[in-house]
DNA sequence: ATTTTTGCAAATGATTTGCATTCTT
DNA sequence: AAGAATGCAAATCATTTGCAAAAAT
């Protein structure tokens, strides 16, 4: 289920309805349009995968450099009208992701290489559902992540004798 | 599922438990021991419920105070000999558990008024085990929160007519 | 004696913010 | 013009770390 190597026509297309829905929330809330932003808004939509701010300021450091600052106020808009998701896995860096047509899907973290894939389960989402709802828990949101291996990684890790146990991790 | 309220046994068996475990980590790890540390240990140990370290180091100030490098210090050595545990609930600070005797459980947090209740799903742990096994993903661990508002705050906020969605959170 | 622990202050690092300047409307 | 957006540098803030002094072996 990773998305990858998304065709040239698919993400022109993908930051066209990005911009659209990014100038109706800019409208809605009485702000200004820019050009700067707008490229921005069209760059991160058509993102391919998980990305930090950081791996983002990187790929598009290639054309005209944006600053930090503008970066993220644009990713906490982009959030905001919901063309955006992030994730913290516990890496002190967030991971955003393109949420654009995107459905629900929870993650599988690699603590070996980084590599971040994504799962659904109805049968989950069902069960939480019902403990929320014997909770009187009035449920808005969740995150569920997976740590572990990935194959390759533990293909590798089982080679070596001595293998070093993840510490402390925050769940 | 709130533990709440432990009385005066209780908590001193738990530090005395707590304080075995540690001061066996302590040997086996080469280092030394010392009457700072072990006061620490046995008070976070009896800790109830989930607390942040500014939470912590508040109530132990009512004694003597301890710095924030030794407190840090030693919720991480808590932490790696499995006599605590923490949880990112994205509000900047990590909240820790005492974990000792404490089975595994899940969380949800209130969006209202911050409280953490526990929820534990054999069924859930069952469909994320498939899961990852169908992806062959090594398991080793996982966190699953569920966001929302506890029963208390949804009555509160169904009462008043505008009701602010909580914005973008980091998943 | 030697090695570790402690506390203070300074460092870290991702993200945010103040403010003067530059766009948009 | 009037209000926003931008970029830079400075600020945040929880957590870490360097280092000299104090404690444990």
């Amino acid at each position: 289920m990773n998305r990858k190597a998304i065709p040239a026509r698919a993400t022109h297309r993908i930051a066209t309805d990005a911009s659209v829905i990014f100038e109706r929330h800019v409208r809605a809330e009485g702000l200004k349009s820019s050009q700067v932003r707008l490229g921005l808004v069209r760059a991160i939509a058509a993102m391919a995968g998980h990305f930090t701010a950081e791996m983002l300021q990187a790929r598009l450091m290639r054309r005209g450099s944006v600053s930090k600052a503008t970066l993220y106020r644009t990713l906490a808009m982009m959030q905001d009208c919901k063309l955006l998701v992030s994730h913290d896995f516990g890496g002190g860096a967030l991971y955003f992701e393109s949420a654009l047509n995107q459905p629900h899907h929870d993650h599988m973290y690699c603590l070996g290489c980084g590599a971040i894939s994504e799962f659904t389960s109805r049968g989950i989402e069902a069960l939480q559902a019902r403990i929320a709802a014997e909770a009187e828990f009035e449920l808005t949101a969740h995150s569920h992540k997976l740590y572990g291996y990935c194959a390759p990684c533990a293909r590798r890790a089982h080679k070596r004798t001595s293998e070093v146990e993840p510490g402390r991790r925050s769940g």
